[in-house]
DNA sequence: GGCTAGGGGATTGTGGAACAATCCGACAAG
DNA sequence: CTTGTCGGATTGTTCCACAATCCCCTAGCC
């Protein structure tokens, strides 16, 4: 049954040319993770199909796969708006966080080599834009190694929760004044948390994923409670 | 902050009205989880539009909504279908499954008495069910049984996320002939399982958990495989 | 003065029709 | 048997119309 084009296979993916309303989404969820629309935006279906010329059809459809995401959120006869994430949002988002990074952990013994090795591809790039001091680059180097770390599980449900997931952190970032001072403190425990894996020490690489965590959700409530918090 | 509303503000979401779009995809929803439509089974546009009497507008809304759930699958330029699920599906959705409920368990000393009386009253459910031998309801406070294991961890976004799971397990239910086989053997094991949660035995009811899933994928499995398999 | 009630304007919710884009099956040609 | 091509059918997208709903503002009342 299965032949020589399980590589072309593999790619099919890549071919599935995306919709219109794909297409929209993928242009505001970028505009929404990177800032350029703030939370509490309301998203006018008139204004923004005109913005990106399509129709009110089209940009509803868009809204729906955002609103899925939980990027915006979708009010009965209001309209949908950007977001806005609270504390408990964020407390809410680590404790699946780390049921989903434990069972990657706990995967460890049985996951493909090259998921390791993504663990350690995305520690890398974090290390060499901290070099560049480009912090922003390293918050997404950071989502992706932890992205890496559930990944360990194999499990293609837990990488698109976790994709969400990182998704919808984002927006909680954009509400930090410094990237610098919210990434610098968890890059060298990212090098513990690598170097246990690497090593097969599960228990302890559990339980430095458990402290790294709740000290990350932490630091971002104070500095989201500090600040603009409501 | 919080006063003597907190009762009412829970119903919150039963004030909601829903939209037609919603409506519809819940239709759609308990057509496909009790097994009215097979998986596989093409959602004409037209067809379905003219059955529930809406527009092809808030029909392809629905549809969204239904493929974020992953009952069905959208394929571009060929319409929805019924999702078929395969093994890997099954292994998957195990997977996830193991994550959420051991992080139920696990955070079983700072759940809400509630959450765990959750648990008892789902068994309960289920046991009635199984003197009058009504087996599709067993497997529905099967499920209930077990999100609210997970619920143990006080979490919006777990909860959500198993209720998809749940709902996607149903499709490979409807796929196996016999209900009393797949669920009875492990109504028992359910009983162990909420005794260690009540006498707060934790590691030893994440190693029965744990144990538990492993035997109820290899079920399901052996069941989808067996009859209808792809 | 502050609160309630109601009206006007704007926005969303839904339906319907039209056309373009795409896919699938059938048939023909090499 | 494979490859090219055509035609029917379905989806993708747009546009328009109208009802339903919400929000704000004003008027009136206590």
């Amino acid at each position: 049954m299965t032949g020589v084009f399980d590589a072309l296979a593999a790619d099919r993916s890549r071919l599935e040319r995306a919709g219109a309303a794909q297409r929209v989404a993928e242009v505001l969820r970028d505009h929404i993770t990177e800032g350029r629309l703030a939370p509490g935006t309301r998203l006018s279906e008139e204004a923004l199909g005109e913005a990106l010329a399509v129709s009110r059809n089209t940009l509803r459809e868009a809204f729906r796969l955002l609103a899925d995401q939980r990027l915006v959120v979708h009010e009965l006869n209001r309209g949908v708006f950007v977001k806005v994430l609270n504390p408990g949002d964020v407390a809410d988002i680590y404790t699946l966080r780390l049921a989903l990074e434990t069972a990657g952990v706990r995967a460890l013994r049985s996951a493909a080599s090259e998921r390791l090795a993504a663990v350690r591809a995305a520690l890398e790039r974090a290390e060499s834009a901290e070099a560049l001091d480009d912090w922003v680059t390293v918050g997404t180097a950071d989502l992706h190694f932890h992205q890496a770390v559930a990944g360990l599980a194999g499990s293609e449900r837990i990488d698109e929760c976790m994709a969400g997931l990182m998704a919808e952190l984002r927006l909680a970032f954009a509400a930090v004044p410094s990237a610098r001072g919210l990434h610098e403190p968890f890059l060298r425990r990212n090098q513990v948390l690598a170097g246990l894996l690497e090593s097969g020490e599960i228990d302890d690489a559990e339980v430095e994923l458990t402290r790294y965590l709740d000290d990350a959700r932490a630091v971002i409530v104070r500095a989201m409670t500090g600040a603009g918090g409501q």
